[in-house]
DNA sequence: AATGATTGACGTAAAAGTACGTCGATATGA
DNA sequence: TCATATCGACGTACTTTTACGTCAATCATT
């Protein structure tokens, strides 16, 4: 993003659209779905499930982390991700109230 | 967005990223926003409100336009721009049912 | 110790996004 | 009619993202 020019916006509108850019790649979407389904935060075969490259994942892997949705520790050779609750409730609870203030008026006069 | 590598995903997901892609940038929320609070529909001022020259306003309300979250209509020499409310309920739903699907497990095991 | 597997870090080429200037078309008002 | 204003279309420079190959470090296994 062209950091320089997005300081001229509220904080929260730039926070905001920061989470939904980590959201914005089916990849990084997939992924986040695949880390929901495994009871254990298991992983590493991620990239099995994902229909890229390993290093493409990773990078993926890695956008996720810093958006705060996931978190990663490496044990031994592999690395267990799985879903950072923190980031995912941030993500609803900005979410649906960004989302609820878009209900309010409508194209309810002839304008539209 | 590398089109090419996206069609080997959902096409679920396809459009949940495309829909979040296109709130991926605080001028456009902040676009999203105004014309929420605006009880008519009106427009045109809105480049006055966004920090960020007439074109380049434009150029995103082109892509919310093309993401399906507002429409607008041309009356003379200005242009009606308002919310498209089956974008917006499409962005609810699906962002919901999505969020919703990331609530499940959390990391409860002593793994991460 | 040596081999193989896993994974993050680094580099890079191609694609997409961002921001803006300029132009032309249309329309409002003097 | 002529000047002015609005706005989409086009071109363009710059940045960021995406996708991947390669490398080095770390660990498990033999």
């Amino acid at each position: 993003m062209p950091q320089a020019k997005n300081d001229l916006f509220d904080e929260d509108l730039q926070e905001l659209a920061q989470l939904y850019k980590a959201l914005a790649h089916p990849a990084r979407l997939q992924i986040l779905k695949f880390l929901a389904s495994r009871d254990a935060c298991f992983c590493g075969d991620i990239t099995e499930v994902v229909p890229l490259g390993r290093t493409t994942v990773n990078q993926h892997l890695t956008e996720l982390k810093k958006a705060g949705l996931i978190q990663g520790t490496t044990r031994g050779a592999k690395t267990n991700y799985c879903l950072n609750q923190q980031g995912v409730d941030k993500l609803n609870t900005h979410g649906l109230s960004f989302c609820n203030s878009l209900q309010s008026k409508s194209c309810e006069s002839s304008n539209c």
